[in-house]
DNA sequence: TGCGATTAGATCGTGTACGATTTATATGGG
DNA sequence: CCCATATAAATCGTACACGATCTAATCGCA
C-alpha cells in the first residue's frame, strides 16, 4: 500500500514542473537581450531546414498548436524573423520560411546552446541519458492522456 | 567540438519542456472534472497541514510569486476550497487555510494521485530514481541561472 | 459533377507564468 | 520617536498554453 502523497515536493510531475520552470528561467535571462521567448526559440531551430515548413509541421516539432503558433508566428513576422504565405499547392497551408535576418539569429542561439552545454560541465553521455529517460516519460504520459 | 544543434528534439531542454507539456494535459483530463487546475492541485496537496500556511510559504512549496498566486488563490476562494486572511501577529502576511470542503477535495485528489502511479505500473523505485535525477538537474539550472 | 466529410489555420476565453512596479506594513539605528 | 530600509502581497503588461469553436479550402465518392 503505498501512502497518500502529502506533498508536491514528493511527486515526479512537480520535479518536472519545477524544473521546467528553472530552465525557462535560465533560457530567457539568455534570449531576452536577442528579443526571445523561449517557443520562439524552438521555432527559431526547427525552421533550420532550406524548405519552408507549414504551421502543422512546425507544430508537431515543437509540440504546439495553431491556436498558440498562430499569434506566435505573428510576433516574430512582426520581428522580421520568418514569412508567412499560402502553399499555392494547397491555400489552407501556411508556409513559414525564416528571413536572413531569421536565419542570422538562428546562428546566435546555435552558439548560445553550445555554450550552455560547455557551462553545464555535464558529462554528455550522462545528459543524453536523462534526455532520452524525460523523453521516455513523455511518451508514456502521452500514452496514458490518449 | 559538439555540432550545433539542429532541432529541438535533441535537447534536453526540449524533452523537459515538452514533457511537462504532456504531464499537464494528462492531469487536466483528471482534475478538470473536479473543478482543479494543475497548480491549484499543488497548492491543495502543499496545504496540507493543520497551520494556515501564508502565501510566501505556499510559493515556496509549489514554486510560485505572488503575482500567479494571487489570482490563483483568489479563485479558489471563490470556490470555496480556502480562506484568504491577514496575519494579526504581521498585517502584511497572507495566510492561506483549506476550509473543509477543500479538505474533502485533497482527499480525493490523493485518491486520484495514488490511482495514477497505480495504473502507470511503474516500478516505485525506478519512478523515485528519475524524480530524484529531475531534481538534480532543476537544482542545476537553478545556480546557473542565479 | 456536386456535396458532405475532412483538414488547416485562425479566433476566442480562461488560466497560468513572470518581470517590473506599487502599496502597505514592519523593523532598527540614531 | 522617526525615518530609511526591508519585506509581503498585490497589480500590471506581455506571452504562452489549450479546449472549443469557426471559417475556408480540399477531398472523396456516389
Amino acid at each position: 500500500m503505498t501512502q497518500p502523497v502529502e506533498s508536491p515536493d514528493e511527486l515526479l510531475c512537480f520535479a518536472l514542473y519545477s524544473a521546467d520552470h528553472a530552465m525557462g528561467r535560465l533560457y530567457r535571462g539568455l534570449l531576452a537581450p536577442m528579443g526571445l521567448t523561449y517557443p520562439q526559440f524552438l521555432v527559431l531551430l526547427a525552421l533550420g531546414g532550406d524548405a519552408p515548413l507549414s504551421l502543422r509541421d512546425l507544430g508537431q516539432a515543437v509540440a504546439l498548436e495553431s491556436n498558440t503558433l498562430t499569434p506566435l508566428l505573428k510576433r516574430m513576422q512582426q520581428a522580421g524573423l520568418l514569412t508567412r504565405s499560402r502553399n499555392p499547392e494547397d491555400e489552407r497551408a501556411l508556409q513559414v520560411a525564416l528571413t536572413d535576418q531569421g536565419r542570422a539569429l538562428r546562428a546566435r542561439v546555435q552558439q548560445m546552446q553550445s555554450q550552455i552545454l560547455r557551462d553545464s560541465g555535464i558529462d554528455p553521455a550522462r545528459l543524453r541519458r536523462l534526455r532520452d529517460d524525460i523523453r521516455d516519460l513523455r511518451a508514456q504520459l502521452e500514452r496514458a492522456a490518449g
